[in-house]
DNA sequence: ACGTTACGTAACGTCAAGGTTACATATCTG
DNA sequence: CAGATATGTAACCTTGACGTTACGTAACGT
């Protein structure tokens, strides 16, 4: 599963949330939420496959940590999209007249 | 639908690729996949209503534009994660033999 | 050794996302 | 006005995401 996907789901970024705090095993997360321990251990497996966290084992706990560089990369993405925000801002004033000039482009 | 959810999809992440490079209408947007144009026609109604696209009519056309701020948000939320990860990166020497000596992860 | 604890997986149900074809609507053009 | 063009919506189908309960397995504690 893609990284992107992988972050839709808004129990999978609360998990994330958690783990940048600090390292937990899989029963804490669970702990954490309304839903059954199984669909956590789910949302656990498609982020370990999205590279998302990793996993050690720690006697029978499996102890959680967040694996940060695919989210550097949806970082990646979503700068060069909202610095065009910024860029757009910059270009705010300009924009405005030669589109009230040009009528429409396209 | 969340921002989240609608850049899940890579079609979707295509078109706003495309919007910003340059305004376009729906017909040229669909014109550059190979799903039906009512297919494209759905993603644009989602990213419209995730507010990250906006449309306007010019004819009988409807020219979309990239609206970023939703993305800022998200740029927001991923950056602050990551940057948890140059974080990581200063401590890694100190985390790796810590690891060495604890197990293995995954 | 035996029950308990911690976790994952299997099997299954439900619902919504995304695709397609068919159709409705509005705007151009001759 | 009549046909073509541009776009959205409706109806429908299929598939996969997410949830639950039941079960398997490995490590702990007594």
């Amino acid at each position: 599963m893609d990284t992107f996907t992988a972050l839709a789901d808004p129990t999978r970024r609360s998990i994330i949330e958690m783990l940048a705090a600090e390292d937990r095993n899989a029963g804490d997360i669970a702990g954490a939420f309304t839903v059954s321990r199984p669909a956590i251990s789910r949302h656990l497996r498609v982020l370990r496959e999205a590279g998302l966290v990793s996993a050690r084992e720690h006697g029978q706990q499996r102890i959680y940590t967040l694996e940060p560089s695919p989210l550097a990369e949806v970082a990646g993405w979503v700068n060069r999209y909202s610095a065009f925000w910024e860029e757009r801002l910059d270009r705010l004033s300009v924009a405005v007249s030669a589109r009230a000039r040009e009528g429409n482009e396209q």
